[in-house]
DNA sequence: TGATTGTTTGCTCCA
DNA sequence: CAAACAATCA
């Protein structure tokens, strides 16, 4: 059997080459996934390279445990892959640190072993708890989500807290300084690590643990590297120290693909990897096995407006195929309306065909989720809100890492009082401001508090009732299996019963999610892992590891989409703004990325790809509005590989002085956002509140194209039509003068009407106060 | 303390 | 629109 055969010359050479380092510059759908699997095949059979001794990087759980597969297959019946790592670096990195981490203690005083992982909620809660204590206010400093991400950004580039206080220019980054401090004081006392120190701290540990380092580097013979263009500056030094021995190294990647330089990717890592390895042999893949010439050339064409690239062009032998099309849309709604009514086109005529719905922003599902539901067609929306990332599954988990580790404050805040159990606000505030005092962690902090006989005689029982409580479940957690322990804590702490008794009509999927995550752990302890494996395993999940490739309509950010591909794409939005996104809008680098983000979308299509954008785009549910011009990105395609269709009716002009200038303000400020809604589960509640009935999947877009575009906002009743108060009819008002209704909310005289007054700006007022004269 | 109500405000993308 | 927070009252 020989891996090489089925091979193009090129690929051939990749996986052979075995002896030294070697860059392979794979372009879009060239079959990288396809050299890295046959090479792994190749050195196991046909050089008898032992399994354990290769090991292989990826970006996600999902893509890993999907090469394994695949290597498995190609050698079933001759090899075994037992023994063969892959897994991503965050994945690596924990087992790394959980197994032979215990010098790490020299460099970080108080790590052992079993650290807890803090995720994004985690840090929001230190920094909040940080803010609190010093009194800083988030409206005069800087908002927690942007300290967090400074923080993270200081902490990839090696920066100390000293090092930022001592290079700081102004008094808010020399604040910061002193708010990293207290970060990682925190972090460490509750011997805590966040993503970026997983990374961090193995690469300190490989440097300081000399025998660590050498075990790994006589181990590993082989290392492959997925997406290499994605890398950041401690991966890359990963990379060069698990390399010391062998140098057998495998990097994949496209410098046109790199679209996470704002997580730390560092281009520098594959554009300098031949500097880096003077014996380095390149080899490129520019052959295109996915696409359609048509689809390819866009998509190249496209991304050679880019100027930071090496430099490659694709080619194929696949025929023209479809053009792309390009929909003009006259709102949001109707770009969605037109998506779902052309996939189901599509679907009666290709059944069984993937479909992907991509977009820049997660808040842009919303409406697209509302049409395909409209036409009752099943979608699964990849990203945006986890499981992991629910409410209820978090207070679980919450409740686990407390148990865990005794000195996780931020878990132990959280759980606290949840459910309710009679430690409020001010109670809490003294056990912090008690713990912060004192150095020590809140847990020891809460027995000492109740040894002092320090608490008011109401808080001091709760106080104590909870504190036996979580010593009971710890006690069980150490003795009983790892999905009995989870149903004690949903039995014991009450909240169970806190579901049960709350008839709110998601308190049922709530349950529903427990109980999955009940089953979850039962699965967990068959595997035999107990709690840490348990909560890393859920720490590092990614949002596309869920991918249901079975799905045959998904929708996912751009960011998800990255190595994946569907015979027929969509990719909406194509608007100034939204994509390329406003805050990239100003930087020449940023937008080049946004270009490349663009390319790795349009690359995803096998057959078809299609594009939209929306004339008027509503930021929040029914909030005033914005009109968008198309994307610079569409104008980036040569006109002949385009078929445009759809209305070309400018839609109803909203050309207010006022909302123009809130438009460009907002616009300025990048308040071009939203989150991915848990959608309305209830379908006839949906279209209750819309008054319409569900149209039959046959209906066909014919009838679509005649859509009148949307008013603005707020479609106005027909009732608030009588009163000539409707949304777009125009008002006079006795201070402001005339006016013109951008919203209403209420009916008759109570409605409440938001007007744009020239040179007044937005005013809400009330309709039977403000003695408006309306005009027609 | 905690439930209820009102008000504000959303700086993308993710392991 | 919906989450997060603040203010208010029982």
């Amino acid at each position: 059997m020989d891996f090489l055969d089925s091979l193009n010359p090129q690929q051939r050479e990749a996986v052979a080459h075995t002896d030294g380092p070697l860059l392979i510059l794979a372009g879009a759908g060239s079959g990288k996934t396809r050299v890295i699997t046959h090479r792994i095949a190749h050195l196991i059979h046909t050089l008898g390279v032992p399994p354990y001794s290769i090991a292989a990087v990826t970006f996600t759980n999902k893509a890993a445990a999907e090469m394994r597969e695949r290597v498995e297959k190609l050698l079933a019946g001759h090899n075994s892959v037992s023994g063969l790592v892959v897994s991503t670096f965050h994945s690596f990195c924990v087992r790394l640190l959980r197994r032979d981490g215990t010098a790490l203690a020299d460099l970080r005083p108080g790590f052992t072993r079993d650290f807890t992982i803090y995720d994004e909620d985690d840090q929001l809660g230190i920094v909040k708890s940080i803010y609190r204590q010093h009194g800083i206010d988030e409206k005069q400093f800087l908002q927690y989500r942007a300290a967090i991400s400074r923080i993270s950004h200081a902490k990839n580039h090696k920066l100390s807290p000293e090092e930022v206080l001592n290079t700081a220019k102004d008094p808010k980054t020399r604040k910061l300084a002193a708010v990293f401090e207290e970060y990682e004081g925190r972090l460490r006392q509750a011997n805590a690590l966040d993503f970026d120190d997983l990374l961090l701290e193995s690469v300190r540990l490989l440097r300081h643990d000399g025998r660590t380092r050498g075990a790994y580097n006589e181990r590993i013979a082989h290392l492959l590297i997925d997406e290499y263009q994605d890398t950041n500056r401690s991966q890359y030094e990963l990379m060069r120290l698990l390399t010391e021995i062998h140098q057998d190294v495998c990097v994949v990647g496209d410098e046109d693909q790199s679209i996470y330089s704002w997580r730390g990717a560092d281009i520098r890592n594959i554009l300098d990897f031949e500097q880096d390895f003077p014996k380095a042999l390149t080899i490129r893949l520019e052959q295109n096995y996915r696409s359609t010439k048509n689809i390819l050339d866009a998509a190249s064409k496209v991304v050679s407006n880019n100027t930071q690239r090496k430099g490659k062009w694709l080619w194929t032998s696949a025929d023209a195929g479809a053009k792309i099309g390009v929909f003009e849309a006259a709102d949001g709604e109707n770009e969605a309306l037109f998506i779902a009514d052309s996939i189901e086109k599509l679907l009666r005529d290709a059944p069984g065909e993937r479909v992907a719905v991509l977009y820049r922003t997660n808040f842009q599902s919303r409406q697209i989720e509302e049409a395909l539901r409209r036409y009752g067609r099943k979608y699964r929306v990849i990203g945006g809100f986890s499981f992991y990332q629910r409410a209820e599954i978090k207070d679980l988990l919450s409740y686990l890492k407390t148990l865990a580790s005794p000195l996780d404050s931020v878990n132990l805040l959280r759980i606290i009082n949840t459910p309710a159990r009679g430690i409020g606000k001010s109670t809490v505030e003294q056990i912090e401001r008690y713990a912060i005092e004192n150095g020590m962690a809140m847990w020891p902090a809460i027995g000492r508090l109740l040894e002092e006989n320090a608490f008011p005689a109401r808080a001091a029982a709760a106080v104590a009732v909870f504190r036996d409580l979580i010593e009971e479940l710890r006690d069980a957690s150490t003795k009983e299996p790892l999905d009995e322990t989870v149903r004690l804590i949903l039995e014991k702490t009450g909240y169970t019963r806190m579901l049960e008794l709350d008839d709110s009509p998601d308190s049922e999927a709530r349950r529903e999610n427990l109980s999955e995550l009940v089953n979850a752990a039962a699965e967990a302890a068959e595997r035999g892992e107990g709690i840490s494996e348990f909560l890393d395993h859920a720490a590092l999940v990614s949002d596309s590891d869920d991918l249901d490739e079975q799905a045959q309509v998904s929708l996912l950010t751009l960011h998800n989409a990255k190595g994946l591909e569907f015979p027929f794409v969509f990719l909406a939005g194509l608007e100034e703004g939204l994509f390329p996104h406003s805050r990239s809008i100003d930087s020449e680098t940023a937008l080049e990325e946004e270009r490349r983000l663009c390319y790795v979308g349009m690359t995803r299509a096998r057959k078809r790809l299609t594009l939209s954008w929306a004339h008027y785009r509503r930021r929040f549910g029914g909030g005033p509005g914005e009109q968008c011009i198309a994307s610079r990105f569409l104008s980036e395609i040569p006109r002949e590989l385009v078929e445009p269709f759809g209305a070309r009716t400018a839609p109803r002009e909203v050309n207010l002085f006022a909302e123009q200038y809130a438009v460009r303000e907002s616009a300025r400020k990048n308040t071009f956002t939203g989150k991915t809604y848990n959608s309305l589960d209830n379908i006839s509640e949906f279209f209750a509140a819309r008054g319409v009935a569900p149209i039959p999947p046959n209906a066909g877009a014919e009838g679509l194209r005649l859509v009148q575009p949307k008013p603005p906002a707020g479609a106005a009743t027909p009732a608030a039509r009588g009163k000539k108060t409707g949304t777009g009819s125009i008002i006079d008002h006795p201070r402001y003068g005339k006016g013109t209704v951008i919203r209403r909310e209420g009916d008759g005289e109570d409605a409440k009407l938001t007007v744009s007054f020239p040179g007044y700006g937005l005013k809400k007022i009330v309709a039977k106060y403000a003695g408006l004269k309306s005009h027609e």
